[in-house]
DNA sequence: TTAATATAGGTCAAAGAAAGTCAAAGTCAA
DNA sequence: TTGACTTTGACTTTCTTTGACCTATATTAA
């Protein structure tokens, strides 16, 4: 049962990445008790299967399911483990443009990761700006990896 | 319905940053009785989304919404002044923490801002961690103003 | 000018409409 | 025959709709 009702959500998105679901009307139609859906989307639609949910309750209420890309946390990881123990401000500039070109963070996170890696913010020695400012940017990184 | 009503409302604007509603006729144009309009905009116009709502009872009586600059910025304005040249871990957990109470960051932003001001980040001697935390503090701030 | 009336909008609580939670009971394979 | 996964349903929480009653302002009649 629960493995049709996967089914029939996954086909619901065809080539969208964003679908809305009224929990009743699917029990209904599965001849199922409501929490069933529950139990589905619990299951089947975690962030980390690549699934964003988002719900609204009374009248015209819903469940909105978005795809995401888990690529993502992938992508950051593999970033991470990739800048060495030192980074300049130049090399933080391509890495910033390549996320937001493969949209990993918005424009927002891109501009406080730049920001708290500036050069004329870090305020300490040049031998050791490089060395902070990889701390600093790895630190930032592993906390936009999505779970 | 009440998005309806909400999506209509804010069609209204138009370019422009103030409009005049009259209650009963857009209750009548809708459809539903009028203290629904009341509910629209008590949930979908308060002053932390945006905007300004007055209104005038009785003959040629109506109801103006305007659109304001939230206070987000002013709040975040008015914080970044009040930071002096240091500041302490505790201190922006404070800050974090009334920030987050009146919504003026999301969770991510918070993360953020803690991870590249936390201790164990800013590898420099004591003397001058505080003086560098306030600088990177001060600069996301000041990136999170919202123009 | 006053008093009455008409014309607005405001409040609040009850009823309704969805969705969420959680634990008990069921199933099934190893 | 135990442990993981599923199904069920009673109960909860959140958001919306509705309507009865209230307050403020303008207009008009006395």
């Amino acid at each position: 049962m629960s493995d049709m009702i996967e089914e029939f959500i996954k086909e619901l998105f065809d080539d969208e990445d964003y679908i809305e679901i009224q929990r009743n009307d699917l029990a209904e139609h599965f001849n199922c008790v409501p929490s069933q859906i529950n139990y589905v989307i619990s299951t089947r639609f975690k962030p980390s299967q690549g699934y964003y949910v988002e719900s609204k309750r009374g009248g015209g209420g819903h469940i909105s399911i978005r795809k995401i890309n888990t690529t993502k946390s992938n992508y950051l990881m593999h970033t991470i483990s990739s800048i060495g123990d030192r980074i300049t401000s130049q090399e933080v500039d391509i890495f910033l443009s390549n996320f937001l070109s493969y949209e990993v963070v918005t424009e927002k996170e891109a501009k406080l990761l730049k920001v708290a890696t500036s050069d004329n913010v870090l305020t300490v020695p040049q031998n050791i700006k490089d060395e902070l400012r990889a701390k600093i940017f790895k630190n930032m990184l592993i906390n936009l990896v999505e779970d």
